[in-house]
RNA sequence: GAACUGUUAGCUCAGCUGGUUUAGAGCGCUGCCUUGACAGGGCAGAGGUCGCCGGUUCGAAUCCGGCACAGUUCACCA
C-alpha cells in the first residue's frame, strides 16, 4: 500500500464531517444515559469567526467528544444571539449607504431590512463552526429572537413585573449619544484620557471688589447647566463664599453657593461647579439640595436649546469653541494637562453621557442573594477559582440592571400605554387589553387605544435565559428536555462577559429553575499577539480562522490553541504553534505508515524484546490514561494534550516502535503486531478529542470497519493498575540506552557496528533484550572487574562499561570522571551537612533521614567506582 | 485609590497541603546525522543564585511580612 509521507487535512476533513452528520452522531435525545451538556456562548448573529471563537469552541469540542466517548449522552447546542446594539448599528450603517435615514421609516420598514440583513449574514459564524470540526446538535441551533426565545423573554418581563422586580423610573443613566440609546453600567468601558482641567473664574455677584471664583473642570461645556456652585463647609479658604451667589461665566446666570461634605478641599480649588443633569455626582447633590436640572444637550450630544449657547454644536465642539470664547471674555485662569478616566460605550466606542432619562429597571438585591452563595461554596465551580473573588465582589455591590434599550431590533418591552394614562404589563395585546378593561373599568377600550412601549429590552436579558429556553424550560417548564439536560454541564467562555452573561444566567436559573444552569465554569483566556496586544481588526493583528485551517489544518489549529491555553490564562498565539500541530499530525501519520507497511508472519515467534516492549508500553498506556483522567477533572485541557502527545512521540514513536520494529524488509510476528494494532487503536481514541479529523482518517483505516462505525462514538480506554517498579526499571533501560548512544556518538562508532556491555553491579536482567537491540549489542554479561580500555557510565548506583580497545582516549574519560567526581563530591558534602546538623537528626522525620542516609550510600558508592575508573584508567 | 492574581530556563507554563538526590515540561537554541515511517524527522546536549529584602523552620520555589514590577476587576474625585 503506498500512503504519502505527508498528511493531508484537506483531503479528509470535509469527509469526515459530511460522514459524522450523515450518521447523526452530534444528535441528543434524552435517553437513559447521563447526560453531558453544553450550551455554546452564542456568537453575534451576523459576526464571522475570530480567534477567540476558535479557542472557546475548540474547548468545548475536546469536552463534548470526550464526553460521548465516555458514554454520556453528550449535547451541544449551537445558536446565535441578535446583539440588539451592535447588529441595529450595523444596519443603521448599511441603510446610510444606501442614503436612508433610520428616522424616515416606521419601525417595521426598519425591522424589515434589519431581518433581511440577518438572512443574509445570518449563521455563517456557525457555517465556520463546522470547518473546526465543532460537534454541535445543529438540528437545534436556535437564535435568541426566534419565536420559543422570543416568547420566554417576554413571559419573563412579565413575570418578573408581576412578582415587582421589573419597575419603570426616571433615573441617572448611560447615554450613549451615537446608538441614541441607553446602556447598562457593565456597557460602559472606562478608559485613561489625557485632557485639560480648565480653571473657569464665577465672579461673585454684587461683590464690589469684583472678585470671583475659581472652579475647576474638565467639562467647560456643561456650564450652562449649572445650577449651583458648591464647597465644603469646612474649608477655610473657601469661607468667604458661603451664603454668596456667584454668576456662571458666559451664561451670566446666577446661582447660589451651596455647601456639601462631598466637595474634596484638596482637589483644584475646593470648588465644584454642579451640574445637575449631566453628572451623576451633580445629580445626587442636586436632589439632596433641591437645585434645578437644565439639560443642556439632545439625545445625540449636541446641545439643545435649553442650553442657551452653541446651540446645535457637537459637546465636544463647544469644548473647543468654549475655551476661546472664556478666554477672551477673561474668565479663563488658567488650563492645566490632566489625566482622568472616561465612559465608553461597549459597542459603539463613544464617550458616554449620563442623562436623566425614564427607562426599566430590574431589582437585583433578590437575584444576588441567591447566586452568590452556590459559587463561593463551590457547589458550582470556576475554573480557574480566581473569578470568585471578581463575581463576590460585583454581587455584593450589586447595582439595578437598566433593562431597556432605545432601539428597534430586539425584544419589544411588553407595556402597553392606556389612553388616560398609567400602563399595564402583559404577554400579548390581547391580554394587555383585558387587564387594561379591568383596570380601568373601560370595557369599550380597543387594541388600538393602547400603544405599546417603544423600547426593546437589552440584549442580555434575553441571553442571561439561554441554558433554559434552549430547552425549552421557560414555556412549558416541565418538559422532558429540560429535565433531562438541565443543569447543564460545563460552561466555556470568556471572563469578560463575566458579569454581562454568566453571573445573570446563574441568576436566572435560580429563579426559574431553582438550580444552578451549569456546574462548572471554564474561563478561557484572551487570545493575543505574541506581542501581547490583544488581536483587533484595527491592529489587523488578527489571523483569518479559516485561512489557518486551509493551512495547518483544523487538528494542527486546534492543537495550536490548546498546546498554551491553560485555563483562565491569555495565550499569546503564535502561528508556530499551529506548525507544531501540524507537525504532530504527520508524526502520528508517519507512523501509521510504519505499522501498516508491515507484512505479518503468523508462523514466527515473538521476539523477546517485543514481548518486554508489549508488557512495558500497555502499563504506559494505562498510566497516561489515569493521568488523564485526572487531568481533565481539574480542567486542565493543555495539560492533558500534553500528556497524551508525550505518550505518542516519545513513548510509542521513539521507544515502543522502535523496539518493535523488524529488521529491513522483514515480516513482523502476529502477536506483536496485533499489539501494536491495538495500541494505535487506543492512542488514537485518546487523541480524537483534540484531533478529530486524523484520528478518524487512521482508525478507519487501521482495521476493517463496519459502515456507520466511527471513532467519535467509540469508547475510551479505562484506566487499569499499574506495576510502578516495572516502569521504573524501564527508565533506567532508557538511561542506559541512552549513554550508549552517546558513547556511539562520541566515539564516532556506527550503529552497525555491534558492541558489548558490561555490567558492575545490580541489574535487572529481565530487559537485556531490548537493550541489546536498541544498541545493537552482542552480549551484556555481569562482571567483577571491567575491561581496562572500557568506557564506563553510571544509571544509579550500577556501572556499566563497553570495552572499546583502541578507541579509547584516556585523557578525554578521565577528565569526564574528574568533573563527575567534583559533582558527586559536592553532593555528598551537602547530604553529610545536613546529617551532621544535630537539630536536623533530632527533629526531622525518620522518613526523611533514612532517605538522607540513602543519598549518602548512594553517593559514597558512585564516588568508589568513579575513583576506581580513574585509577585503572591510570594504570 | 481599593481588592484580587501573578513574578520559576530565551518564550509559554507545571511544580497540590514545606523534605524523593544541587528544580521540571513543550517550543526555541547548539552539535552531529540525506540510517529504509517521518528533515514537518532522528540522536545527543547547553540553559535557572525559583522578582528583591527580611522572618518562621532542622529544612523554603513552596508558609508569613515588607518592597518592586505586571495584569485583572472595581471605584463619584470635579
Amino acid at each position: 500500500m503506498e500512503i504519502a509521507s505527508k498528511y493531508n487535512p484537506a483531503d479528509v476533513e470535509g469527509k469526515w464531517y459530511q460522514y459524522w452528520l450523515e450518521q447523526g452522531f452530534f444528535k441528543s435525545k434524552p435517553d437513559g444515559r447521563e447526560p453531558y451538556t453544553i450550551v455554546i456562548p452564542p456568537p453575534n448573529v451576523t459576526g464571522v469567526l475570530h480567534m477567540g471563537h476558535m479557542l472557546n469552541n475548540t474547548i468545548q469540542d475536546i469536552l463534548v467528544r470526550r464526553a460521548r466517548m465516555q458514554g454520556k449522552n453528550a449535547c451541544w447546542v449551537p445558536g446565535t444571539d441578535h446583539v440588539s446594539i451592535a447588529t441595529e448599528a450595523k444596519v443603521v450603517n448599511k441603510l446610510a449607504q444606501q442614503g436612508i435615514k433610520k428616522s424616515d421609516l416606521t419601525r417595521e420598514e426598519f425591522l424589515k431590512h434589519a431581518w433581511e440583513w440577518k438572512e443574509e449574514h445570518g449563521g455563517i459564524i456557525l457555517k465556520q463552526l463546522r470547518k473546526l470540526g465543532a460537534s454541535c446538535d445543529w438540528d437545534r441551533t436556535a437564535f435568541t429572537m426566534d419565536e420559543l426565545r422570543s416568547e420566554s423573554v417576554i413571559k419573563v418581563f412579565v413575570d418578573l413585573y408581576n412578582k415587582g422586580l421589573i419597575y419603570r423610573g426616571v433615573r441617572m443613566v448611560n447615554w450613549d449619544p451615537k446608538a441614541l440609546t441607553a446602556l447598562s453600567d457593565e456597557e460602559v468601558i472606562y478608559k485613561e484620557e489625557h485632557s485639560k482641567l480648565y480653571y473657569l473664574r464665577y465672579k461673585v455677584e454684587g461683590d464690589p471688589e469684583g472678585r470671583y471664583a475659581i472652579v475647576a473642570t474638565t467639562r467647560p461645556e456643561t456650564i450652562m447647566g449649572d445650577t449651583a456652585m458648591c464647597i465644603n463647609p469646612n474649608d477655610p479658604k473657601n469661607t468667604w463664599l458661603k451664603g454668596k451667589k456667584v454668576i456662571v461665566p458666559l451664561v451670566n446666570r446666577v446661582i447660589p453657593v451651596i455647601e456639601d461634605d462631598y466637595v474634596d478641599i484638596e482637589f483644584g480649588t475646593g470648588c465644584l461647579k454642579v451640574t445637575p443633569a449631566h453628572d451623576v455626582n451633580d445629580y445626587m447633590l442636586g436632589e439632596k439640595h433641591q437645585l434645578a436640572s437644565i439639560d443642556i444637550f439632545n439625545d445625540n450630544g449636541t446641545i439643545s436649546e435649553a442650553g442657551g449657547l452653541y446651540v446645535g454644536m457637537d459637546r465636544f465642539d463647544v469644548r473647543k469653541q468654549i475655551e476661546i470664547d472664556l478666554e477672551a471674555a477673561g474668565l479663563l485662569e488658567k488650563v492645566e494637562a490632566y489625566e482622568n478616566k472616561v465612559g465608553f460605550s461597549e459597542r459603539t466606542n463613544v464617550p458616554i453621557e449620563p442623562k436623566l432619562s425614564m427607562q426599566w429597571f430590574l431589582k437585583m438585591q433578590h437575584f444576588a442573594d441567591m447566586a452568590l452563595p452556590p459559587v463561593m461554596n463551590d457547589e458550582l465551580k470556576f475554573y480557574p477559582a480566581k473569578f470568585k473573588n471578581v463575581y463576590r465582589h460585583w454581587m455584593e455591590n450589586i447595582k439595578d440592571w437598566c433593562i431597556s434599550r432605545q432601539l428597534w431590533w430586539g425584544h419589544r418591552i411588553p407595556a402597553y400605554y392606556l389612553p388616560e394614562g398609567g400602563y399595564v404589563v402583559a404577554e400579548t395585546a390581547e391580554k394587555a387589553l383585558a387587564l387594561a378593561k379591568e383596570k380601568t373599568g373601560n370595557e369599550k377600550l380597543t387594541i388600538a387605544d393602547l400603544r405599546q412601549d417603544e423600547d426593546v429590552l437589552d440584549t442580555w436579558f434575553s441571553s442571561w435565559l439561554w441554558p433554559i429556553t434552549l430547552f425549552n424550560g421557560i414555556n412549558d417548564p416541565d418538559n422532558e428536555e429540560i429535565r433531562y439536560y438541565y443543569p447543564t454541564s460545563d460552561l466555556v467562555t470568556g471572563p469578560d462577559i463575566i458579569f454581562f452573561w454568566v453571573a445573570r444566567m446563574i441568576m436566572a436559573g435560580y429563579e426559574y429553575r431553582g438550580d444552578m444552569p451549569f456546574k462548572n465554569v471554564y474561563f478561557t483566556g484572551i487570545v493575543r499577539d505574541k506581542l501581547g496586544r490583544k488581536m483587533s481588526k484595527s491592529l489587523g493583528n488578527s489571523p483569518d480562522p479559516l485561512k489557518l485551517i486551509e493551512q495547518y489544518g483544523a487538528d494542527g489549529v486546534r492543537m495550536g490553541l490548546m498546546l498554551t491555553a491553560p485555563a483562565g490564562n491569555d495565550l499569546p498565539f503564535d502561528e508556530a504553534l499551529c506548525e507544531q500541530g501540524r507537525n504532530f499530525n504527520n508524526k502520528i501519520w508517519n507512523a501509521f505508515r510504519l505499522v501498516k507497511g508491515w507484512t505479518v508472519d503468523d508462523a514466527a515467534a515473538q521476539p523477546e524484546a517485543s514481548a518486554i516492549a508489549v508488557k512495558w508500553f500497555q502499563m504506559r498506556l494505562d498510566k497516561t490514561v489515569a493521568e488523564m483522567n485526572d487531568l481533565f477533572e481539574k480542567y486542565r485541557l493543555s495539560e492533558a494534550m500534553m500528556v497524551v502527545y508525550k505518550l505518542f512521540w516519545d513513548e510509542f514513536s521513539s521507544w515502543y516502535l522502535e523496539m518493535v520494529k523488524p529488521g529491513y524488509q522483514q515480516p513482523i510476528d502476529r502477536v506483536s503486531y496485533e499489539a501494536t494494532l491495538h495500541f494505535f487503536d487506543a492512542l488514537l481514541r485518546l487523541l480524537h478529542p483534540f484531533m478529530p479529523f486524523i484520528t478518524e482518517e487512521l482508525w478507519q483505516a487501521l482495521e476493517p470497519r463496519q459502515a456507520g462505525e466511527s471513532i467519535m462514538v467509540a469508547l475510551m480506554p479505562e484506566a487499569a493498575p499499574v506495576d510502578e517498579a516495572f516502569l521504573a526499571n524501564f527508565e533506567a533501560v532508557k538511561e542506559i540506552v541512552g549513554n550508549v548512544r552517546t558513547i556511539r556518538l562520541q566515539k564516532n562508532i556506527p550503529n552497525k557496528e555491534a558492541l558489548s556491555l558490561q555490567v558492575l553491579g545490580e541489574h535487572a536482567d529481565t530487559f537485556n533484550a531490548v537493550i541489546a537491540k536498541m544498541c545493537n549489542l552482542t552480549a551484556i554479561t555481569h562482571e567483577a572487574e571491567k575491561t581496562a580500555s572500557a568506557v564506563s557510565f553510571l544509571v544509579g548506583t550500577t556501572e556499566y562499561a563497553i570495552p572499546l580497545g583502541s578507541l579509547i582516549n584516556v585523557e578525554e574519560e578521565l577528565e569526564k570522571l574528574q568533573s563527575e567526581l567534583v559533582y558527586q563530591q559536592g553532593f555528598l558534602a551537602s547530604v553529610l551537612k545536613k546529617l551532621s546538623n544535630e537539630n536536623f537528626v533530632s527533629k526531622a522525620p525518620a522518613k526523611v533521614i533514612e532517605m538522607e542516609r540513602k543519598k549518602q550510600a548512594d553517593a559514597e558508592s558512585k564516588i568508589k567506582s568513579i575513583e576506581e575508573s580513574i585509577a585503572a584508567l591510570k594504570r
